[in-house]
RNA sequence: GCCCAGGUAGCUCAGUUGGUAGAGCAGCGGACUGAAAAUCCGCGUGUCGGUGGUUCGAUUCCGCCCCUGGGCA
């Protein structure tokens, strides 16, 4: 009946992607796949709103909180997990239903990602190491120097840099020569897309009611446990919505309000991110404007 | 009621000796191939409280009105 089927579910943070999976979930018999960067990552349950595990008995939940906060989680190492998942859920008939707020990592599971090899992580240190050492400007040139297409990142752009250098010291070769490279999507048959994109202004209040909800909710004891385990302020989980802005409430350089505005604001412009980002690189994914839609778009051609 | 001080962008304010105005914050748009809740790039969005007057021209000067603070009664 929901035999094979793979569903994508999409949207901004706080659009109600979660429920709407649940409820999908519950109705086609599926089960559920988490496509959330920070989901990931074990020591961050309430900062991310994960699925509580009442829900998660509702329904199977895949890839919530598989990955520990010390290692780095990437959107291939996420896809080499998902897709076998994926494979296994259709392999048992029935629906996959892939949620979250990543775009790219949604990409990289139906497109492919460019087939670069492994690179182990000093490389990236050292890589770190040498634009500490040349200045933003003059590591730019560096990296242009060996791979010419890498003109379009402005010197501010570390990451992207950093990654293009990397690449060609560990292989040899340029990162666009590999991205020039065909890709293979990673699983088989097209999915069922949607993005959920509610109004602005709902949104953001949504973002703003979270927010206030998280902090009620355990997320200071959260990150409290989690800076005790004094992990690399560059690693992934640190960067996760609310920790810093909790972490700075700890250490006593905001108060409580405003560590609250603070964790708004950058939920709200993470929100407006992940708008533009499905708006002009998801331009053909159907749109519905709240949860109830989005069950209600998937339910009706089931079978 | 009278006397001060103010009313300029969503907010806090600067400024124009008369030529329709600019900062910070907020906000908006964009890029996106293994850190993506990341990392970057770009953009002032405005009846200068209202209304008359003086002037070639008023947000700026003058009159009146309205509003907000503070003071005196």
């Amino acid at each position: 009946m929901s035999k094979g089927r793979v569903i994508f579910i999409a949207g901004p943070t706080a659009a109600g992607k979660s429920g709407a999976a649940l409820a999908l979930a519950e109705r086609l018999g599926g089960e559920i796949v988490n496509a959330d960067a920070m989901q990931v990552y074990g020591d961050l349950r309430v900062v991310t709103a994960r699925p509580s595990t009442r829900d998660e008995a509702r329904a199977p939940h895949h890839l919530y909180g598989v990955v520990d906060g010390a290692e780095r989680c990437s959107a291939g190492r996420w896809a080499r997990m998902a897709a076998p998942v994926v494979e296994e859920i259709g392999a048992r008939g029935r629906a996959a239903i892939i949620v979250g707020g990543t775009g790219l990592y949604f990409r990289a599971l139906e497109e492919g990602l460019s087939p670069i090899p492994e690179i182990a992580p000093d490389i990236r240190d050292r890589a770190k190491r040498r634009r500490d050492e040349l200045g933003p400007e003059a590591f730019r040139r560096e990296v242009i120097a060996r791979d010419g297409e890498m003109a379009r990142l402005p010197a501010g752009d570390a990451q992207r840099l950093i990654r293009a250098w990397e690449v060609f010291e560990a292989t040899g070769e340029t990162l666009s020569a590999f991205q020039a490279l065909p890709r293979a999507p990673m699983i088989a048959g097209p999915a069922e897309r949607i993005v959920i994109e509610p109004p602005r202004e709902a949104l953001y209040a949504q973002c703003e009611v979270r927010a206030a909800a998280m902090l009620s909710a355990g997320a200071i004891e959260e990150v409290a446990r989690l800076r005790q385990r004094g992990l690399d302020g560059d690693l992934p989980v640190m960067k996760a919505l609310g920790v810093p802005e909790i972490s700075s409430f700890l250490s006593g350089d905001m108060d409580q309000d405003a560590c609250l505005a603070a964790l708004q604001q950058s939920t709200r412009r993470f929100a407006k991110r992940q708008l533009t980002w499905f708006r002009n690189q998801a331009p053909d994914w159907p749109r519905v404007e709240n949860a109830g839609r989005a069950v209600a778009f998937f339910s009706v051609d089931d079978g």
